[in-house]
DNA sequence: TCGACTGTCCGTAAGGTTAAACATAACCCG
DNA sequence: CGGGTTATGTTTAACCTTACGGACAGTCGA
């Protein structure tokens, strides 16, 4: 009911007989006005409570909004569940904070998009692994705008990946070289319809550039230059990085015959259920059963016993994602390291 | 280098031989237009990758921005590690989502904002604990706009509370009827200063209305009823909720003369921490040493031992701060529930 | 002393959209 | 048939900002 007129660029300048131009260089451009002017209009402004040029007219006038999209694979609470994206997310925002930049997080899914799309705002894309909806990146594409692509690579624009097959191969090495038994697989989304629990052989010769393949891939190699080659029945899949779903994986892999020696487990996540379940089935580790889980999340570190694990460099892989969306021309893609953190599970 | 000229609704209009307007009520009004003259503007759009009006430009003309603020007490990285705060954040963006509104996640303080300040964008704010620096929060409310604080109350705002003194009371209660040595309360943020480990006598009896003093007064309520009163001595504080800070007090505490008895934990991440610390001494727990958190994070139901705690409905908290901040005049101040689990630490 | 330069400030013209008011034709009902 | 409704479009006027080209006075170098 207060009738507080809005304040403008405009109402400004008349109550200080100054023009508008003045006004927005006050704001934008100190050094096109003499530095008493321009005390003297922030003065005001903050005495009347108006905080500063209306960003919607800007960035009409500009052109810019000074927004990143951060589009993430699946739905947004499942990011909120995952620590290996937070930490990737915490890395992206220290960044954008710096470059006074919004973050907007999207959905990977076009459900979630009606017709008021959202996806004109963004002026760049960070897509954090490639979008459930493939139909979606089209829509991206087509604007050219900057993109960066993250633990997925998409020709003509920068990509930023982890040595995924690099880790998991050192991982799977140390597993065969200190484990005689059987070694199973417990692997993240990888097969196409949802609902598998394992893979079979033509999907497995079917190509595919996840991360998931990529460490499969490793894993696979590394049997087989162990001599030890890995059998299909014996990798399991888990659609979604989820507590529960690993809870239900291991639990099957863990009462099948012959009972595994060690596992190799795609996500630190999925480790940590596996190892719960061992505790449930009183199997010791890392006596009867070693595990091995990747990425080197803090829970991996916490827990104990302390999980081996492959440490990617999750922050760094936010904050160079978001140095390289914001100055693409500065940077070429790359792939960085990873490293094998061996602790008490294995 | 290609020439693809940006559309607007005037160029779409121009090709189609309609008004401007008419494409706008395409995406706006369906109402406004025959259902065929509707399609084939939308048709033509999806032809020529234009997605949808400029937002700048409708939010310039209509005035709303169609964005939320969620600001966070501190900066936002440390809210990316805090299961807590997360859930919340889920809760807070299934109801934003399915609102079409966009969230903007904001820190509390004012470090953060240069003079091209952020504070505009948002049309309703949801302030999830006191913002640290408070003069951020005159700059809000001068823009009188829709606010929810959460966990804690502003004059002439709605709030959307947890029952904390009940929570922590009953935990208390819990914890010395079963208990008969001392019992050591691991606070957070009691301290004005950030670096005291102890809550002294003046400031324990300078008011505050944080949850953290909500918390704490039942903890002494309970100890007083019980015979058996907490000694300020014994009150420890860590300045932020972290692994880090978690394991120093505790480690302090544990190890203090004479040993407590139980553990009063203000965070299921304190509790974690001391947990971690008391297998490090080996102090047996439940056995020498019970300990008791607060908020039921999925970590606390995870752990080995799982560990007791006082449930506070995060998610469902998020979404009524949404619901409330997007239709204020349907709600009322709310103060929701807790409820005390007792597991395996206890 | 003159031209060139510098430091300040101003006037104007977009920039893309939508609410409100207006226009037109088709339709309906007694 | 006449008056009023409905369905469908159009015209116009903001919304608030900023880039750009000028304008004007004072300063500097030769």
């Amino acid at each position: 009911m207060t009738g507080t007129k809005k304040h403008t660029v405009k109402s400004i300048a008349q109550m200080l007989n100054v023009s508008t131009a003045t006004v927005s260089n006050a704001f934008n451009r100190p050094d096109q006005l003499s530095r008493e002017l321009r005390q003297r209009i922030l003065a005001e402004c903050e005495r009347l409570g108006y905080s500063g040029p209306n960003p919607a007219a800007r960035s009409l006038r500009t052109g810019a909004t000074g927004v990143v999209g951060v589009m993430l694979a699946d739905k947004l609470a499942y990011n909120f569940t995952d620590s290996c994206a937070l930490e990737f997310l915490q890395g992206v925002s220290q960044v954008l904070d710096d470059a006074q930049v919004n973050m907007l997080l999207m959905p990977g899914r076009r459900e979630f998009y009606r017709e008021k799309s959202l996806e004109a705002i963004p002026e760049r894309y960070i897509l954090y692994g490639p979008p459930r909806d493939m139909g979606i990146l089209e829509r991206i594409e087509r604007q050219r705008k900057p993109i960066v692509s993250v633990d997925f690579s998409l020709p003509n624009h920068l990509a930023l990946n982890v040595d995924n097959y690099g880790g998991a191969k050192a991982a799977a090495q140390h597993i065969f070289a200190t484990t005689d038994g059987p070694v199973y697989v417990m692997g993240l989304r990888l097969t196409k319809t949802p609902m598998m629990k394992r893979i079979d052989e033509e999907e497995l010769r079917s190509p595919d550039l996840s991360i998931s393949r990529q460490r499969l891939e490793a894993y696979l190699d590394a049997g087989r230059e162990a001599g030890r080659p890995i059998r299909t029945e014996h990798i399991w899949s888990s659609n979604e990085s989820t507590w529960y779903e690993g809870i239900q994986a291991a639990r099957e892999a863990l009462n099948s015959v012959p009972r595994p020696a060690a596992l190799l487990c795609m996500s630190d996540q999925l480790a940590l259920a596996a190892l719960s379940v061992a505790r449930e089935l009183e199997i010791d580790v890392p006596g009867q059963l070693k595990i091995v889980g990747f990425d080197d999340t803090p829970e991996a570190r916490r827990n104990h016993p302390q999980i081996s694990t492959v440490y990617q460099p999750s922050v760094e892989k936010g904050r160079l994602a978001a140095m390289m969306v914001l100055n693409p021309e500065r940077y070429e893609s790359r792939v960085l390291p990873t490293t094998l953190h061996i602790r008490e599970t294995s």
